[in-house]
DNA sequence: GTTTATGCAAATTCTTTGCAATACT
DNA sequence: AGTATTGCAAAGAATTTGCATAAAC
């Protein structure tokens, strides 16, 4: 199966038309282990609008191709969903967000915690976003210390 | 103690000059268990410019006097933070926010759980926020199916 | 009287929307 | 042809910033 083939299946496995538009951005949201924000999908792909970006990833997480994080950084985060995934909350997943290079991880052997609530409160959906460094951003600023 | 001595005790204790602004912040910012936006202190107090109310919770953040939580509604909330908070993982408490009434309350004595990190990711802050029906909105909504 | 805080206006950033033009079936 | 999709421009919402005035110590 090529690539294009690959993705196009995937978007009508959602019930989503395959346009070139829509393509472009599932390639560009499936490299990497990374959610990705809309701003930077309009840097990656500077031949998409802005609004065609921003209605795509609202049909996208219409039909449950991708989730959403808030990683806290201003701009919501988006990665594609693994193909199995009904984004119930037990399907949902950890994030780790870095506070030096603002990239969101998708932790995804790590399913997000759930505490048990008081009474009356109904549970949809949760937000589990750990924050700190990345093991890049912590290795080179151990690396700056040793040297210092 | 006095109402006012105990907010301008509050704001000292944190090394925060207690001016006329950022005492009626506090106040606002006390009543309910619920975390509040920048917008809605804006409309809360309205002698306030947002300029100022801005810089304040940047200030009061800095302080640790309160803590900030991203539930996702597009405005970050606010909460003071319990007397003995300094902010670490483990004083951290889940926050629920109700996306019909879009209120988002702490759940003070339920702590943010924490799952264990990949090797090299150095943990710092978590947002954990709940989201679903809070009680009174959920009750609303079964009263409704009962009398259709 | 010098430092600090506040208000106003404007800028910035992220996101959405109306509408006309284009592409698909 | 008729529906769906896209691009452009503009609007909207939350937040921040520069600068001048006002308040606090």
């Amino acid at each position: 199966m090529t690539d294009e083939a690959y993705f196009t299946h995937k978007l009508e496995h959602r019930e989503i038309r395959p346009t070139a538009a829509r393509l472009q951005i599932l390639r560009e949201m499936t490299r990497g282990d990374e959610a990705v924000s809309l701003p930077d999908l309009e840097h990656y792909l500077p031949q998409l609008d802005k609004s065609t970006i921003s209605r795509t990833l609202s049909l996208f997480l219409l039909h449950r191709l991708i989730h959403a994080v808030d990683d806290g950084s201003g701009a919501l985060k988006y990665a594609v969903c693994s193909d199995d995934c009904d984004c119930t909350v037990e399907d949902e997943h950890t994030h780790f967000y870095c506070t030096e290079c603002h990239r969101t991880f998708c932790l995804k052997h790590l399913h997000v915690p759930v505490v048990p609530l008081p009474e009356g409160f109904q549970l949809e959906s949760i937000n589990y976003v750990l924050k700190g460094l990345c093991p890049q951003c912590s290795e080179k600023q151990q690396t700056r210390h040793r040297k210092t």
